[in-house]
RNA sequence: GCGCCCAUAGCUCAGCUGGAUAGAGCAACGGACUUCUAAUCCGUAGGUCGUGCGUUCGAAUCGCACUGGGCGUGCCA
């Protein structure tokens, strides 16, 4: 049991002695601590009861600190404060053992069961394979990875998705831009469609056909080049999406296919049971679906008045699948520009059943990339675009991640080449990394003076203010992931690793970790132990390089 | 017009299921390396939390109305 659960639990038996009503669970909920003075954890439950209680805070909360049953080997000392807040304090023994605990625990610190193995699965970067994958998709890809890892820490079973949208109207488009640039090639200068793909990208495919191939597609009917040249700027993008994405340190489970659906006609059926259950109508020649049933703003097309079925319906019939597969959770990671779609889908899968919590969409903003605050001009390779391979060879794949996370998503962000590209002090992800680096240095110089850090037991000399601000920084490590998690906002944990490096640097100035006295070297590297633990598995959850020195 | 996102220090951002004195980093200024990594640390300075009402014991946080910026509002994908 965590200090926090212990304090949890010795309140509510508190307040039961005293005859209040504990069903609300948010009378529990404890409060971080914010300064120094204000204790380790605190709790605002006295000026929750005071109204309906109709008696003043502060006797309230001397009537819960009378009943509260103290642990001295937890608690120090409790406190009442301001208008009715119940401070308390952890005793250093307490913080002295979780050290030793979070040494035992390893890399499984900061697991819990919170998700009670319900399975999650979420769906990120899905970019057309129409071109190369963007900034906006390294950002995409960053949190929604992280967010699968948070959440597989904390005990769900969750899964990485991308959507390949490999059917319809721009795979036509696609392949009819790749034998333009084919032709134009072989000296019949062909325009590419208006509609079509104009990046450089697809003159270098066509080149590359050429010299594998040479002129055999010229002697084809238009329509059948145009269908392989399709199939083949589909693979070939595919391809290069699925290498930058490994490249990249991402591992989608499943490449889902929009094809498959139409093969299997899922979307059809689908649609006849959106049909039967009475959730359509036909107008103007076309199927509608009745989405404003479900808070959507107007009614949406599912097949065309010509019997197309719409994008929408097809995406329906994935969603669908989804949940088919077995899936309790399903996530999507969107960018703004598609925020007006939210409310349809959640209708559509509403229509089919499932509960209104079951789907979330989660906007991804913006992101601008600048270079000395400068915005950077568009790629003409890859057409109008900043290509994400192009962004993390010059960054690098750790920072790359660290700055995508580090942001709220909900948050348009700037990206600066030349900040990210900086080893210095602007740069919040050297700085976790260099922690865990020194703490690696600090050990081996230990070792050189005779130290086996498997063999030390006592922390019991960690006594200074200093160490134990780390300790107890490094005790809020498993709520900061279940949070992350459960909010989908990944950046609380760089947040708290740039925290928790903060402390750690402080407490190796003010401290000389190996001295000549034994046992507070001992406390002191059991100290650097735990905290090398707490930044290596931080790290790890951001797929960062826990380097071993710098 | 309607809908969504955003607005916090000079800059980049935290803090938002209501809590105590709104925090970091960068930039600026001043300090600390003969001592375990100075990619670090300490100190100084910096704010009408976009504006105005409201809800209440208490609001950066919740509600309403404005202002300013971004995006959406297809029988496109």
């Amino acid at each position: 049991m965590t200090p926090h659960q212990h304090i949890q639990n010795r309140i509510a038996q508190a307040l039961v002695k005293l005859g209040f009503d504990i069903s609300d669970e948010k009378l529990l909920i404890l409060e971080k601590r914010k300064l120094e003075n204000f204790g380790d954890i605190a709790t605002t439950v006295a000026l929750s009861l005071a109204k309906s209680a109709q008696r003043p805070p502060r006797e309230i909360a001397q009537q819960i600190v009378d009943a509260f049953e103290i642990e001295p080997s937890i608690i120090e000392r409790i406190e009442i404060a301001g208008p009715g807040f119940i401070n308390f304090y952890l005793s250093p023994s307490c913080l002295q053992q979780s050290v030793i605990d979070i040494i035992r625990s390893a890399e499984q610190y900061g697991r819990s069961n919170k998700g009670d193995n319900k399975r999650v699965q979420l769906e990120f970067v899905s970019a057309n394979p129409t071109g190369p994958l963007n900034i906006v998709s390294a950002r995409a890809a960053s949190v929604g990875d992280v967010l699968v890892n948070l959440l597989n820490m904390c005990g769900y079973q969750a899964q990485r998705e991308f959507y390949v949208n490999d059917a319809g109207r721009q795979i036509e488009l696609l392949g009819e831009s790749l034998a333009a640039q084919y032709l134009t090639e072989l000296g019949q200068p062909t325009p590419i469609p208006q509609e079509g793909y104009h990046g450089e990208y697809l003159r270098e495919l066509a080149r590359m056909l050429i010299s594998a191939e040479g002129d055999v597609y010229l002697h084809l009917s238009t329509a059948e080049r145009n269908r392989q040249f399709a199939q083949k700027a589909l693979l070939y993008m595919l391809n290069r999406h699925q290498q930058t994405m490994e490249h990249f340190g991402v591992h989608f489970d499943v490449w889902f296919k929009e094809s498959r659906l139409r093969e299997t006609n899922e979307h059809l059926a689908v649609l006849q049971r959106l049909e039967i259950s009475g959730h359509t109508y036909e107008q103007d020649g076309a199927i509608w679906f009745k989405s404003s049933a479900f808070g959507d703003e107007k009614d949406r097309v599912l097949l065309t008045n010509d019997g197309r079925p719409t994008y929408f319906l097809v995406d329906i019939a994935y969603h669908e699948n989804k949940f088919e597969r077995g899936f309790e959770q399903v996530i999507d990671f969107w960018g703004p520009d598609h925020h007006g779609y939210i409310a349809r889908m959640s209708a559509a899968l509403q229509a089919l059943g499932h509960p209104k919590d079951a789907f979330q969409v989660c906007i991804i903003q913006q992101v601008n990339l600048l270079r000395n605050g400068q915005p950077v001009k568009m790629s003409k390779r890859a057409g109008e675009i900043i290509e994400m391979d192009e962004l993390v060879a010059e960054v690098g794949v750790d920072v790359t991640r660290f700055f995508f996370i580090d942001r709220r998503t909900s948050q348009p962000m700037d990206f600066d080449i030349e900040i990210a590209k900086k080893q210095s002090d602007d740069n919040p992800s050297y700085y976790v990394q260099y922690a865990h680096a020194r703490i690696c240095s600090v050990l081996r110089h230990a070792e050189e003076h005779g130290f086996h850090l498997d063999q030390l037991k006592s922390t019991q000399f960690l006594t200074e203010a200093a160490a134990l601000a780390v300790a107890k920084k490094l005790l809020d490590f498993p709520e900061v992931i279940i949070k992350a998690a459960e909010s989908l906002e990944p950046h609380r944990l760089t947040g708290y690793l740039v925290e928790t490096a903060t402390l750690y640097h402080k407490f190796y100035h003010e401290l000389q970790i190996v001295t000549d006295e034994q046992s507070i070297t001992e406390s002191r590297l059991l100290l650097c132990l735990a905290t090398r633990q707490v930044l290596a598995n931080g790290l790890q959850l951001l797929r960062i390089s826990a380097p071993t020195r710098m």
